[in-house]
Order: C-alpha cells, then structure tokens, then sequence
DNA sequence: TTAGTAAACAGGAACGATTACGATTACTAC
DNA sequence: GTAGTAATCGTAATCGTTCCTGTTTACTAA
C-alpha cells in the first residue's frame, strides 16, 4: 500500500492529518518488515523525543483496524507492516534474522474446509518462519 | 500423549517426580484444550494456594521444550496443552468459544516449500479458529 | 481569519503476563 | 542418615501495553 492509499482510507474515515501519523505511516512505508512499537517510537523519537506510546499504540491500533497495516504476534510482540496489496488474500514467509517478508499467495483454507462440517471458521493463520536468500548469503 | 509416556520422558531427562509436576501434568490430561498459566494456577491452588508463578511457568517451559506440551499464542496470551499424538505433525482448529481444538491432519507446507528456492524453512504454524458444533449449538 | 469543537496528544500511572532472585524445602545417591 | 543438588516458595522486578487527565492541535463553518 502506497502512502497515498493510506491517508485516502485515513481521510474517508474522518482522521485528522497529524504530523505523528505521516511519521508513522513514513517509517512503515520505508521498512517492508514487520515491526514493534518501539522500533516505531524510536523512529519517531529522532524528531519529537517526548512522543508518547498511547499516542502509538492508539495509531496503530486504528491504522489495524482500517486495513492500512498487517499485525501479527512474533516472539510474544505484536508487530505491524504495511499492508502488501490491499485486497488480495496471502500470507508471509518472516525472515526470523532481518524481519523481512515474502508472500505467500497459495492459501491452504481453500482445500481444508470442506473437511470442517458442521464448523464456523472465522478465521485462520498461516506463516513461514526461516531465513531470506540474503540472510543466509 | 498419556500421563506414563509424560513420565517417560521426564525421567530421562532426569527430571524428579515432584507433587507440582503430577498436578500440572494431571491437570493437562484431563483437559483437551488450550490453557493458560492462570487457569493452570486456580487448579493447583486448589490444594497447594501458594503455588508460585514461578514453578507454573518453569514446569510449563520444560514440558514445552522436552514436546510433552504444545504452545501457542492466543489474544496476546501464552496457551499450552497435551501434545496430542506424539510424532505425527498436524495442526488445529481452535473454538474461541470453548477452547477445544481439533486435529487438522493436512499441512499447508508439502505444497508450498518447493515455491521457496533460495529460502531455509525453519518451522512455520498454521490454525483455524472458529466455532465448534457444540458451541454453535 | 477566526472561534468553536472534537480529535489527538503528552506524560505518567496502572495493568497483566512473565521472569528473576535469594531463601527454603524435597529428593536422590551414597 | 547425610551431603549435594534440584525444585520450590514468596516476592519483587521487568516488559509490553493500556488507561487516565489535562493540554494542544487540526478541521469546520461562519
């Protein structure tokens, strides 16, 4: 997702353009990695020292929730990347050296259903973890 | 997994058989879902109410690491149960309702590791959460 | 352009899950 | 039994995250 998809999301659903938010949603669109709250703050911390974390928290929270980033649960941490393409079903080989990621296009739900009846699936998850070309280099 | 094969492995790893580790392993036999370290608490402290948190979470890692207890995450907290069938890989569909799972035998990963040249797969996870026909009712 | 209003923010306290630690107890091998 | 070691207890500390309160900021419409 481009910066510009993203504030016309934030915009169609009242969000103030704030200087925090173009630093965060900036920070995101430079690293395609999935990452922490505090690599968030210390990104953010190089311009305003006094940043607080509820202020990121809450952000990020909202930017979850708008489908501007992805979250995931990597080591007992939550962690946020930009969403890759808006709209397209995948899921993420996570280099566990440098964070980066890699899509997964095949999903598995498709040929696992049918063997569920009598179930409601809500949702699932679907990861790779190991290391990157580059990483292995 | 079965209360002996527990033991089997504890002893050779020269584990003792302590009254803690007998309640904690008890107490995941009896239940076939996915608990956390508080409900593992409330249990023991039925009989023992100064139980540490210490011990629970040092028995629980060890059963972790030793593959007598499965792990995962669930809403930001840790969950662990019975490893089910020791030495078949499978997966699971967890109720969010109740908490039971059930086995999925298929795994996504035979027919996707091929489409990763240059990638080192370390593990990977895959689950289904959902409703259960119990609590669907 | 300015006043009004709701959103966003800073700063810090609080919270729940987890870990660390020194002192104590229980097992095991001799 | 006794010594040596593993396991535990009780508590405090840590960590990531959320909540709270008063202040500031961005947008809106006159």
């Amino acid at each position: 997702m481009t910066l510009d998809e993203a504030w016309r999301i934030l915009q169609e659903n009242q969000f103030k353009r704030t200087k925090n938010r173009e630093t965060i949603l900036e920070f995101f669109a430079e690293n395609d990695k999935y990452l922490t709250a505090m690599e968030v703050r210390n990104f953010m911390a190089i311009d305003n020292p006094g940043i607080s974390f509820d202020t990121i928290y809450r952000n990020l929270a909202s930017f979850s929730n708008l489908g501007i980033l992805e979250e995931t649960e990597l080591n007992g941490e939550r962690h946020f990347r930009m969403q890759c393409d808006h709209g397209v079903h995948h899921h993420h080989f996570i280099c566990t050296t440098c964070g980066k990621t890699r899509n997964i296009l095949h999903c598995p739900m498709e040929s696992i259903s049918v063997n569920l009846p009598g179930y409601e699936v809500e949702g699932h998850k679907f990861e790779i973890y190991g290391k990157c070309p580059i990483c292995i280099g």
